[in-house]
DNA sequence: CCAATTGGCACTAATCTAGAGCTAATCGAA
DNA sequence: TTCGATTAGCTCTAGATTAGTGCCAATTGG
């Protein structure tokens, strides 16, 4: 299916929530840290998965944590420093959206028998690197604006995509 | 995951092949059937899953078939007329990308718990909104092409989508 | 009648998802 | 030091989804 994964879904959520609590605090302080059980009390969705997502967020330098008593965790850059595809690829791994192609495109090792001859590897491969790009437009600052102009939401799509620096 | 399912690319393998026998078919005569089989034949891919992925096609008039002896599938419409949208759609249903919104984001009388507080929710359904029509604007046609323009793939993105009238 | 084909239903196995349980490590405060 | 709150890591289970197969009916042409 083409859809999120529920962790992808809590992630998001609390993403949007820490851009929210960065922007509240005064600009050259250090954005306030709130825990997962704070955000597990605000919006009613599984701590623990919540916990989890949120820990992937930090191992891939998303947000940063802090343990210990009043731990918990902040955005690690500016919300608008952080992209919907950097996002879904740390919860839900690349989008690769066919089963065959991984993102590199030119050194394929992969075991896809259909390859020599399959008619669609090439146009889903651009679609969906169009897909990814959308992704990487997208910013969790623009995310965090609840009325957005949709047209924002397609800055960056028309523009070619060289990399994934992101990701890795 | 965000990926789409083997049915789905069992089914485009398909719909791009019958696309290219339409193309070779002189102009004005009905297109070509080829049946599963054939296809199965050309293609690494199991028979079955394929009949289905076609059957499924039939269902939602984006092929015809023709049963009996020397039976098969033709497309439709020409594919210029077959948009990607409405092909997965067919072979996947809408893509929903959270669990909650369905496309109705009017009229929504689901059940999400989260939805009075959910600060994705709106976001995100305009990014639901922008996938589909990244969907909608690319054509069988265009997925035809080997040698593929990127940039051809994102015409109608930055253009708003009010109904999704292929879909019904 | 017979062979080829689509159409429909049920079934199994593998994979993925959602969620919970448990424990260790870290930190602040009493 | 002791204790509570928190993140971090691991395993486990149940459910949903996906991939694939089997079987047979209906249709069509020879």
């Amino acid at each position: 299916m083409l859809k999120l994964t529920k962790r992808t879904e809590y992630g998001l959520i609390a993403l949007v929530h820490l851009a929210d609590q960065a922007t509240l605090a005064p600009a050259g302080e250090p954005v306030p840290v709130v825990s997962a059980r704070a955000i597990g009390d605000l919006f009613p969705v599984p701590r623990r998965l919540l916990a989890e997502a949120l820990k992937q967020l930090q191992q891939d330098g998303i947000v940063n944590s802090t343990r210990g008593a009043h731990g918990g965790y902040r955005l690690s850059r500016a919300a608008t420093e952080i992209s919907l595809g950097e996002v879904i690829s740390s919860l839900e791994g690349e989008p690769s959206l066919t089963s065959c192609a991984g993102l590199g495109a030119a050194g394929s090792n992969h075991s896809c028998e259909v390859e020599p001859v399959c008619p669609i590897r090439s146009p889903l491969a651009r679609l969906r690197t169009g897909i990814w790009t959308l992704f990487e437009g997208i910013t969790l600052q623009s995310l965090t604006d609840r009325a957005i102009d949709p047209n924002a939401l397609f800055a960056g799509v028309a523009e070619e995509n060289d990399g994934f620096s992101a990701t890795g």
